[in-house]
DNA sequence: CAAGAATTATTATGTCAGACATATTTCCTC
DNA sequence: GAGGAAATATGTCTGACATAATAATTCTTG
């Protein structure tokens, strides 16, 4: 058994919702209840990580038997198995013979995984979550950007400036504008050559994604972080760690600052 | 088909090893040959994962068929399905009908999960290894020891205290003081309330796994770093945010300096 | 005749069903 | 309360069929 006590539920979670508003919307949602056409491995992964997301199996819920989660989906209990196989591989549960699955102690979640990320923004859009993922973007991004500077190769950094050419070039379109935005950042990311800071680029891409469903209420705010981006080009290419570091820093507080205005707008 | 070709592989990595004399150690070491006994679908994906860590199977590459897995294993086609479920949960692999199961970009890799990065440590310690992860601390966690300062309650840091009387409990006890050493830094990381620095706890475990490992040729070393963890704890406790991020900072100087030296020594 | 389009055949993953093995829990007995 | 037996949910195996992407073939056409 998951020892969960150990640790007491921190207070402050974006799984936990306390307050609706906090939701800022519902977009791309799953069908709860079962669905006419038989649901795929994958999509009865995501579902069931919704329910554990959203705190209706909390941690150390033991869940229904295989045979009634198949019976459920309507699907059969190897497909149900290939399921819970994905959720185990990120760590949201475990299973025991005899015992059953049982949900995991949530600091043992693997937050930092992409699909568990995109999961999380589509079942719970909390100002919490956006507040977090800033953070640690706010952390890691301008650091990894100074390394970058130092350490990237001119081929990384032409790379980086081919996704600044394709953010210039698409104007105010909101949609072109997304993915040049997310291979700048991971460019960013790919330039310092580690592989710990390159698999963080799933946080970004969800933290972008984010910013991207908040844009539609400002579709003029993507466009405005342009300047921003092109400073931090200048810095790397002028291979100034410190410089880099401060340009990537500005563009963090405008994104920040973008989210938040989103937000309250959107609660009203 | 994953575009492989997007982005060229970076040279620097610690995936692809050019110089053997790079790996330090082979412990733990996973039979590569089919083992006696059934191996279980976890540890089938163990070796999966490390023939891919190692770039036996490199990024593109089509794996062998369910089948020829199977008796390869010398397990049903279902035990194998199971394991490269797994593999699939952590980015490692995809499958399509027909066109078999390949190994995605590394960029996909999900190296910031707990099981990979155990895998990655078993299977490649290298000094890259040791270089990268030892980066991505100094990058997180004195940033998470100030917000940690500022934001965590009384509780929490009567968590830590805890962790840190563990460690001087165990005095020259390398085992003893593993395990406290862990609850030191990521009661730390869960003081911040961020689930994605929470989530981060798993890199820092795999670091001080590795650290432990190396100390075998130096067993005073992890003492000597209690000091530093108590000048953190007092900085915390004063909710001093500036000074317990250089406190975290002089830790990590220390930490990374003790792993430099170790290295040398192993490699003569 | 050759190039290309349309069709068929092949094949590896995806899904299903039913059975048995195994490890815990639970309950019963002493 | 301790020890043993029954119940049960996951773990594993087998064999079969479905499905989709690829490869081979045939057919059409310039």
């Amino acid at each position: 058994m998951i020892n969960c006590d150990q640790w007491p539920n921190s207070a402050h979670t974006f799984v936990s919702i306390r307050d609706k508003s906090d939701i800022l919307f519902y977009e791309t949602g799953i069908n709860v209840a079962k669905s006419a056409s038989k649901d795929s491995p994958q999509s009865i992964a995501r579902e069931v990580a919704r329910l554990i997301l959203t705190g209706v199996w909390r941690e150390g819920t033991t869940l229904p038997r295989e045979i009634e989660l198949a019976s459920r989906f309507d699907v059969s209990r190897a497909s149900i198995r290939e399921a819970l196989s994905l959720l185990k591989g990120k760590g949201l549960i475990a299973s025991k013979q005899k015992a059953g699955t049982h949900v995991r102690a949530r600091f043992d979640w693997n937050m930092l995984d992409e699909e568990l990320l995109n999961w999380t923004l589509a079942a719970l859009p909390t100002q919490e979550f956006a507040k977090q993922i800033t953070e640690v973007r706010r952390i890691v991004e301008p650091e990894a950007c100074a390394i970058c500077a130092v350490r990237g190769t001119d081929e990384d950094f032409a790379r980086i400036e081919r996704a600044y050419r394709g953010m210039d070039a698409a104007g105010m379109d909101r949609v072109a504008y997304a993915e040049p935005d997310l291979q700048f950042h991971r460019g960013i990311l790919i330039a310092t050559g580690n592989d710990f800071l390159i698999a963080f680029g799933a946080t970004v891409a969800a933290a972008l994604r984010m910013s991207f469903n908040l844009s539609s209420t400002n579709p003029g705010a993507p466009r405005k972080s342009l300047p921003y981006h092109r400073a931090v080009l200048d810095e790397i290419w002028a291979r100034n760690a410190d410089g880099a570091r401060q340009a990537m820093h500005k563009l963090m507080d405008l994104t920040e600052q973008n989210i938040v205005s989103a937000m309250s707008r959107q609660k009203k």
